[in-house]
DNA sequence: CCTTGACCCTACAGTTACTGTAGACATTAT
DNA sequence: ATAATGTCTACAGTAACTGTAGGGTCAAGG
C-alpha cells in the first residue's frame, strides 16, 4: 500500500515514515514508478513504533524490539534477554505511570473548588513520600 | 544545594539541569559565587521532570504540569482541566504500557528455549488482534 | 487527449530536546 | 601550595523528527 494508506493506518506522519526509512527502521518495497509499497508487516511494525516511542523508548530501543520481530527465526536465547530486559523497564514505566496518576487524581479530587496554599498532594509529584519535610539546604 | 548534588538526587545530568534552566522550566537562585543554588523545591520538579519525560511527556505537556504544581494559589478551574486532560493521556498510556507488556511476556514465556517461525504472538507487536490474517496488498 | 487535484518523490533546512567540549574561575583535599 | 574536583559560560554537535520547495505520477472529469 502507499506511504499515506500506511500513514493513516498507523497514525504516523508520512515525514515520520520517511524517517525511519531513512535510519533502516522500517524499509519498505517499492514500485516501478518509485513509490513506497508498504506490506502488512511493515504497518505491524510502524505501528509498534508509534506506541513505543510515545511511550518513552528510543529509537534504538524500538530498533532492538523490532529485531525480536524479524529475527524470530534465530536462536532465541538473545531474543529471550533482550525482551526480559525491555520488560523490566516496561514494569518500572508502569509503576510510575501509575503513580503519576494517583497524585494527578488526587489533585483533581482534592483541590478542586477552593484554592488550598499547602496541599501536601503536590509534593507527591516528584514521587518523594508525603510524610517527608522540606529541609533547608 | 549545587547543581552535581541535584543531579545526584534527581538522576538528570547536569547539562540537562542547564537546559531546564536556559528554557525556564526551573530556575534556581545563585550564590554570590555565581553556583546555581537549589532548594528541595527545585530538586522535586526536576524529578518530576525526569518521570514525565521518560514516560513520554513533551518538554510543553510538562511545563504545564510543572505550573499545576506552582500556580496552586490561583484559580483551580484551569488547573483541574489540564489534570484531567492529562490523567485521560496518562491512562491511555497505561493501557498500552500494559499491552505492550502482556505481549513480551508471551514472547519470553511461549519462545523460549526453541524457534518458532510462525509465533503469532509476534503479531500482537502491534496491537492486532490475534485473530486477523495477514492479507498481502 | 488534456487537465486538474490529490498523492508521491527527493533534497535541504529548521526545530526540539538534549549532549559534548573548551577555557576559565571556585572549592576542597593533601 | 598545589592538585583534583566542581562549577561557570558559550558554542558546537546529535537525535528524532518536521516543514517546505520543486518536481513527477495517477485517477477522474471535460
Amino acid at each position: 500500500m502507499n506511504i499515506g494508506r500506511a500513514s493513516e493506518k498507523t497514525g504516523l506522519p508520512v515525514r515520520t515514515i520517511h524517517y525511519y526509512e531513512e535510519i533502516e527502521l522500517v524499509v519498505p518495497a517499492r514500485r516501478n514508478n518509485g513509490y513506497r509499497d508498504y506490506s502488512d508487516t511493515d504497518v505491524h511494525k510502524l505501528s509498534f513504533l508509534h506506541r513505543a516511542r510515545g511511550l518513552g523508548f528510543s529509537v534504538e530501543d524500538c530498533r532492538a524490539l523490532l529485531t525480536l520481530y524479524e529475527d524470530r527465526n534465530r536462536a532465541s536465547a538473545d531474543v529471550k534477554n533482550i525482551a526480559a530486559a525491555h520488560l523490566e523497564r516496561i514494569e518500572e514505566k508502569l509503576t510510575e505511570l501509575k503513580s503519576l496518576q494517583e497524585v494527578l487524581t488526587h489533585l483533581v479530587d482534592s483541590c478542586e473548588g477552593d484554592a488550598r496554599p499547602d496541599c501536601p498532594i503536590l509534593d507527591g509529584l516528584a514521587g518523594k513520600p508525603s510524610h517527608e519535610k522540606e529541609i533547608a539546604e
